[in-house]
DNA sequence: ATTCATAATTATTGATGCAAAATATTCTAA
DNA sequence: TTAGAATATTTTGCATCAATAATTATGAAT
C-alpha cells in the first residue's frame, strides 16, 4: 500500500489496525485466544510491537487482557450491546444537539449533501454502512468535542464486534434511511430538541432491529 | 504495599498506575517529554514494560505519543476541559436517572451513608476528595454499565490534569456537598428527571468554579 | 557573519533471548 | 481403570541488544 510510505506510522498502530480489521472479519473470533507467537511470524514482526498494539486494543475495548493468560478478542453480550447502544444514543443525540445550535449554514449544507449520497447507496449494503458511518463522524466532528468524538468511535468498534448488526437486516435499511433525514430535517431547522430525540430514536431503532 | 502481592498485576499495570500519580502529582508537568531512559533507570526497570505502560497511558488520553519523538504528558486546554466536563454532566446524569430508576432500596441507603460520610470530611480537603470520588464511582457501579463507568473514570482522570481544579478553589467544597446532597434527595425520592437535572447542575458549577 | 550541509550524538523503535509461570502430558500407585 | 503427582512443553513477561530516524552541533563557503 502506497499510503503507508506517504503517512508513515508506527508499526505497532499498523498492527493494531490489521488486528481490528481481523477482528471486525471475524477472522479471530470473539473468545478466541490470540496467539502472539503464530501471528508474529504471520506478519513477519517480532512480538514487541504486537504485544503494544494488543495493548491498545485493550484500551478501546477491542480485546481483554488475562494475566499470564495472554490476549482474548472480548465477547460482547447481549446486555454490553444493550450498554453500549445506550451510550451512543446519548452521546450522538447530545451531538445531534449541539450541531442543531452551533454549526454553520455551510455545515449543515455539506450534511444535506452526505445525506444525498446515502440515498443513493441503498442498493449497496457495504456502501451505504461506509456512507452512514461517514455521516455520523461528520456529525461529531461538528459538534467540536474531540473527547466524545474518541469515545463514539471505540464504543462503535465494540458494537461492530457483535454478530447481530442492526443494518444486516432486511429492511432496515429503508428505515435507517427514513431516520437520517428526520434528523438532518431537525438539523437544518434548528430545532436542537427534535434533533437530539430522533437521533436517540434511530439509535433506539437500531438496536430494535439488532436483536 | 501489601496489596500488590495479594492481587498480582503485570509490571507494566503497575508502572501505569505510578505514572498516573506523578502526572496527578505534576511531577511529570503538562506538555514535557517524558524520559523513558531515565524514569526506566530510576524504577530498575526495562523499557520494554515502560513502554507498553506509556500506550496504556496514551489510550486513555492521560499521555500522548508522537512519531519518533516519544512521549508526551498530554497539555489539557480551557477548551479541552469544557468539553470534558460537558461529557461528564451528560454521562452522570444520566447514571443518576438510571440509578433513581432502577436502584434498590439497599443501594440507596449505602449512597446516603456515603453521603453522611462526606458530609463529616468538609474539615479535611484531601478526604474529602476521596470520599466524593468513591461517591460518584459508587453511583456509576450501581448505574451498572461497565463501558460508562470506563468512559467516566478515564474522562475524570483528564480532568484531574487541568491545574483548575474545582475542589481546590475556596468555597466549592460546602456548596459541592450539598449539591450533592439534593441529587441524593432525589434519587431516595425516586425522581429520575429531578436528579438528573440536579447532577448536570452540579457538573455546570463544577466548571464554573474551575475556571 | 550567516546560512547550508554534513557529521555526530541521542532517543525511539523493533528484534532477539531468557526466565518464570501456567497448562498439558505422562507415569505411577491404589 | 482412575486419580494424583511429577515432568515436560508451551507461552507470557521482562531484559538486552541492534538499527533507524531525528535533532543538534560543527565546519565550510558565500
Amino acid at each position: 500500500m502506497s499510503a503507508l510510505t506517504l503517512a508513515p506510522r508506527a508499526l505497532y498502530e499498523e498492527v493494531a489496525e490489521l488486528l481490528r480489521q481481523r477482528i471486525f472479519a471475524r477472522e479471530l473470533e470473539p473468545g478466541s485466544w490470540i496467539d502472539e507467537l503464530r501471528i508474529a511470524e504471520e506478519l513477519g514482526i517480532s512480538r514487541t510491537p504486537l504485544r503494544e498494539a494488543l495493548k491498545v486494543l485493550a484500551a478501546e475495548g477491542l480485546v481483554t487482557m488475562k494475566v499470564r493468560r495472554g490476549a482474548y478478542v472480548t465477547e460482547v453480550s447481549e446486555k454490553d450491546l444493550r450498554d453500549v447502544y445506550h451510550l451512543l444514543a446519548l452521546l450522538e443525540s447530545d451531538a445531534a444537539r449541539v450541531v442543531a445550535e452551533r454549526a454553520s449554514d455551510e455545515e449543515l449544507a455539506e450534511l444535506q449533501l452526505q445525506h444525498a449520497q446515502l440515498q443513493a447507496a441503498t442498493g449497496d449494503r457495504d456502501h451505504f454502512f461506509e456512507i452512514n458511518e461517514a455521516f455520523h463522524a461528520r456529525l461529531l466532528a461538528l459538534s467540536d468535542n474531540k473527547w466524545r468524538s474518541q469515545m463514539v468511535a471505540d464504543l462503535r468498534k465494540v458494537m461492530k464486534l457483535n454478530r447481530h448488526h442492526s443494518l444486516f437486516k432486511q429492511g432496515r435499511i429503508e428505515q435507517s434511511l427514513a431516520e437520517h433525514g428526520a434528523v438532518l430535517q431537525a438539523l437544518v431547522q434548528r430545532q436542537p430538541e427534535q434533533a437530539a430525540t430522533l437521533m436517540r430514536a434511530h439509535f433506539n431503532n437500531g438496536l430494535q432491529a439488532a436483536q
